[in-house]
DNA sequence: GCGCACATTAACGTATACATTAACGCATCC
DNA sequence: GGATGCGTTAATGTATACGTTAATGTGCGC
């Protein structure tokens, strides 16, 4: 295959918890189901980047009548997931350099400061164990060169650290945020070298926040996420990778 | 493949900027004509913290049937000015001093990052000028005792900093925090001493913005947005104010 | 061929109809 | 008295119907 496409694939992004009856098996809202799977679809690129239906036709597809699927639409489009252009149907959002510019900047202005909010709770160790396994599968799957549990273990670590900071608006934005970025990082994923400083780094992150020291804890994560960040650009950048 | 011309026009329906369209009138969908309403009655107190309807009470008292008013019941709800409980009706979210807190973490985050984005942009000083001039209003309103003007002319300021950053995502993000965080400022703003040093501090960002410097711009910023937080907390645990 | 008025189409936005089910009252049972 | 089961009610979640209007096609004058 000699031209580089992107997996028709991408590793499965695991499913945010959604409020409520999920644990009562199957009995979610069609809203809810509708949202879920073209959630789903775009994340794993089913519905790759671009792609446009109607309506209709989503909702033929998903075997619903329209009006919960405009429901997901729409707040799929609140997440920025996707366009709603009327009567041109629904559009997945192509990402480009620049929004990626824009949600990395986010992420490194609030990233950080939940890292600090973390510091500053002073949390038992115990606490913190998760964040230390996750680092560690991080490694092992290095080790085995196993990218998708890599990738997998990295999300992981990130989204145990968000949640200890305590601020549900900061976790569901930061959620949105590396929702809108996973198809790039997917992709980038496989361009870039092995991400052997990333394990480090979440260490030293963990440690200045078990020292209970939030500013370095802040500052320490806020360099990871520039060099992430820095990374991932000149990568897009250098594969003229003009949107995703 | 042909491929069909699709208009790149970005509907987005914009809170308060919006464009173009004026001219035409009311051609508004109902849709966002609930949600403007709806929305207003919030910030302003007519719906208060608390307040309780059902879809179709909604619906009624804006002369609308319940799609509309449920599309912009459920867009308030993503954006956390109500809640939707089904069988129950939707309600305005009341907000306690730790949502305060966790508004405010947020905005300690991402505002001083927008403010290092502009720093970072080297604009001519004429596209500072707005920002001194909310600057000014500011003074001129302290000095003619009109909170309400210094509220306005202060929220100005903010906006226009956040717009300057370029970066769409964090001036919505920003908005949706302050619009949340609204009526406690608006509460805060009668048991607060009067506010005289804000003015002194937005003016040295916008020095630190037009040296060029982002660090201390963020700086500044983060430090304004730090006392800020903690003299409006404090007064909403002095006042015993346990939601809003 | 070209441009424009007008008819046609199709997708959406909105209204309405319908099915589902949580909430409630009430009678019954212990 | 209090708990429990059951029928009723009502609000929602979903489906469908309908009017509007942007987009497209058509015919005509030139």
């Amino acid at each position: 295959m000699p031209t580089k496409t992107v997996p028709a694939k991408l590793h499965r992004a695991q499913t945010r918890t959604q409020p409520a009856s999920a644990a009562s098996g199957g009995r979610r809202s069609l809203v809810d189901k509708a949202y879920r799977e073209i959630r789903q679809r775009i994340l794993d690129n089913v519905y790759p980047s671009g792609h446009r239906a109607l309506e209709q036709e989503y909702a033929d597809q998903l075997g619903l009548s329209r009006t919960p699927v405009r429901e997901a639409l729409l707040k799929l489009a609140s997440e920025g997931l996707v366009e709603v252009l009327p009567r041109h149907g629904a559009r997945v959002l192509p990402v480009s350099p620049d929004d990626m510019r824009d949600i990395y900047d986010m992420l490194t202005a609030i990233e950080p400061m939940a890292a600090e909010l973390v510091a500053r709770k002073k949390l038992p160790p115990a606490d913190l164990k998760p964040l230390i396994d996750a680092s560690r599968d991080m490694s092992a799957a290095l080790k085995n060169d196993d990218l998708d549990a890599w990738a997998l273990a990295d999300e992981r670590y990130h989204r145990l650290l968000i949640a200890l900071a305590g601020n549900r608006l900061l976790a569901e934005t930061v959620q949105g945020l590396w929702d809108r970025a996973h198809r790039a990082r997917m992709v980038t994923l496989r361009l870039r070298p092995r991400p052997v400083n990333s394990t480090r780094e979440h260490n030293a992150i963990v440690d200045a926040i078990r020292a209970g020291d939030a500013t370095e804890a802040a500052r320490l994560y806020r360099s990871h996420r520039e060099r992430g960040s820095k990374e991932l650009l000149a990568l897009l950048e250098k594969a003229r990778i003009s949107s995703l």
